[in-house]
DNA sequence: TAGATAGTTCCAAATAATGAAACTAGGTTT
DNA sequence: AAACCTAGTTTCATTATTTGGAACTATCTA
C-alpha cells in the first residue's frame, strides 16, 4: 500500500532514493535505480549526487556503485544513543538476561512496526548491529502487541490500519477485530504472548514500558522455542519482565515528557 | 574543518537539520535550533516538519520536542549490512579477539577520519552501538594512520589536508609532514602503532585490510594500555592481525570497495 | 565502422523554496 | 482584566531550484 508521504518536495524524494539504494541490501548501479521507474533520469542522477556530496551515498567511481554512506552511520550511532530507549535500559537488560538466561528483546514502536533497539542471548551475547534496527511486523509478535494494546485509541485505530495481517502461520490473528479483541486483553493483563504467530515453534512473553499515561515507550520480550519451554514457563517470568520494564520507564521518563515541569526562560 | 556541501538545495539543508538535532545528543526544541542561527523561523520550520513526515526526526506533540526518528534506525542498520566490512568481518574478528584476548577494533575511513565499525573486547563484551558508529581523528590513531598509508597518492594529499593536527598527547604528529613520513614507515612495515598520540597510556597496533590494487577497505587494530603491555608485546601480535585483516580482504573484495565519495574539484 | 549501452549535461518551463511579517495560542506580568 | 510576553504556525509575493525530454559523450559489443 501507499508508504508514508509522497510529497515531501525534493526532501522526500532524496530519503525514497536512499531507500531503495538499502532495500537492494548491496552496491547498485545507476541503471538498476533507474530501471525502478521511480524517477527520470536526469532527475536521479542529481538526486544521487546530492546524495553522495553529502556523504549519504557513496560512490565508487571505478565500479560505478552506490552504496550506503558514512553520514548515515555517524547519524544512526545519535540517533541510537538519544533517541532510543537502547542506552537507558541496557544496564536493565544486561541484568534481567542474566537472570533469566533466555534471549531478551528491547523494541521501540516505530510506524505501526516494530523496531528492534537492543537485544541479550544470555549463552552467547551476539553484538547489536546484527539485529538492532530490525524490523518486525506489528500485530504479530509479543512486543508489537504489547506496544499497540496500549496506544491511545485514535493512533491505535491508524495503526492497526498500517498492518499487512500477512498470515505467518496458523496462529497468527488475521483481521484487524481479532487483533483488537486481543490487545482488549493486553490491556488488562498487561502481558502479551507471541503463540507460534510470526514463526511456527518460536513463542514469546512481551511486556510493555510505559510512560506517563500509560503511554508505550517501548516494550521487551523474552523468546523461546516450544522445544525448550511453554508458554506457562514464559508466564512465570512476567513479574520479572513487569519489574524490568517499570525500571526503565523510571528511568527513561523524565527525558521523554517533561510535563508538568518548569520551562527554563533564558 | 570544512563541511561538505554547501550548496546542495534543499536537501543539503535538510541534513545539516538533521546533523544539528544529532549534535544535541537529547530531546530539542523549535525554539534552540532557531537559536542556532542556521536558518530562519520559516524556513527551520518546514525543514522539520519535511524531516518529520518522513520518520528522519520525530517530534512528541506533548513536550515539544524533537529526536531522530526511527527511519534512520533502518537506514543506518542497512548501511552497516551491506555499506560495510562489519559483517563479513564479523566472524574472523570474533576469532581473533578471542584468540588474544583483547580489544579489537574494525575501522573505515570516511572522509579522512576514522569511521568505527565494529569493537570486541575479550573480557566483557560490549554490545556494538554504544561504538559502532563513534567517528576518530585519523592522523593520531593506530586504525587511521594504517589507512592513510596505503591511500592512492592523491586522495592522500587530501586526506591529510582534512586533518586538525591537534596536539592530544605530547606524542603527536601534529604536521602534515612528520606525518607522512611516519606513513611512508607503514607502508613498508604494513604495520601502523599508537604510540600514546591519542591518548595517554593508551597504546595500539593496526594493519591495514587491503583490496586489490592495495586499497585500503578498512583497518583493524588491538588496543591496550602502558600498564598492561609494551609496543613490543603488540608488535608480536601483528602477525596474527595481518593473517585475518587478509582474510577479511579475501571475502570482501569480490563485491565491495567502498571509497571516499568523489567530490568535484572546482 | 556501426550500434548498442551507460552515464552526463543542457535549458526553458514548471514548481518549489524562501523569509519577512502577520497571526495564534498559552502563559505571565501589571 | 487588559496588556504583554513567548513559542510556534501560517501567509504570500518574490526568487531560486527542480524538472525532464532530448541531445551528447564515453565505452563497450558485434
Amino acid at each position: 500500500m501507499t508508504k508514508s508521504g509522497h510529497s515531501d518536495g525534493t526532501v522526500g524524494k532524496a530519503l525514497e532514493v536512499l531507500d531503495a539504494v538499502a532495500a537492494y541490501g548491496r552496491p547498485v548501479r545507476f541503471k538498476e535505480l533507474l530501471a525502478d521507474g521511480a524517477y527520470p533520469k536526469a532527475t536521479l542522477y542529481r538526486l544521487l549526487q546530492t546524495l553522495t556530496n553529502q556523504n549519504m551515498l557513496s560512490f565508487d567511481a571505478e565500479s560505478g556503485y552506490y552504496t550506503l554512506g558514512g553520514r548515515l552511520i555517524r547519524l544512526a550511532h545519535a540517533a541510537w544513543q538519544a533517541g532510543s530507549l537502547g542506552p537507558l535500559a541496557r544496564p536493565h537488560i544486561d541484568a534481567l538476561s542474566l537472570r533469566l538466561g533466555e534471549t531478551v528483546h528491547l523494541a521501540q514502536l516505530d510506524d505501526g512496526q516494530v523496531l528492534y533497539i537492543d537485544k541479550r542471548n544470555a549463552t552467547r551475547p551476539i553484538p547489536m548491529y546484527s539485529d538492532a534496527g530490525k524490523i518486525g511486523p506489528g500485530y504479530c509478535t509479543g512486543v508489537g502487541k504489547a506496544m499497540l494494546a496500549f496506544l491511545p485509541d485514535s493512533e491505535r485505530t491508524v495503526a492497526l490500519a498500517k498492518q499487512s495481517y500477512y498470515r505467518h502461520t496458523e496462529h497468527t490473528l488475521t483481521t484487524p477485530e481479532a487483533l483488537e479483541a486481543e490487545l482488549a486483553e493486553i490491556r488488562q493483563t498487561g502481558i502479551s504472548f507471541d503463540r507460534e504467530e510470526h514463526e511456527p515453534q518460536i513463542i514469546c512473553v512481551a511486556v510493555p514500558i510505559l510512560g506517563q499515561g500509560l503511554r508505550p515507550l517501548g516494550a521487551l520480550s523474552v523468546t523461546t522455542t516450544t522445544l525448550r519451554h511453554s508458554l506457562d514457563d514464559l508466564e512465570a517470568l512476567a513479574p520479572d519482565l513487569k519489574a524490568c520494564a517499570t525500571a526503565i520507564a523510571r528511568d527513561a521518563d523524565p527525558w521523554v515528557s517533561p510535563t508538568e515541569s518548569r520551562t527554563v526562560s533564558a
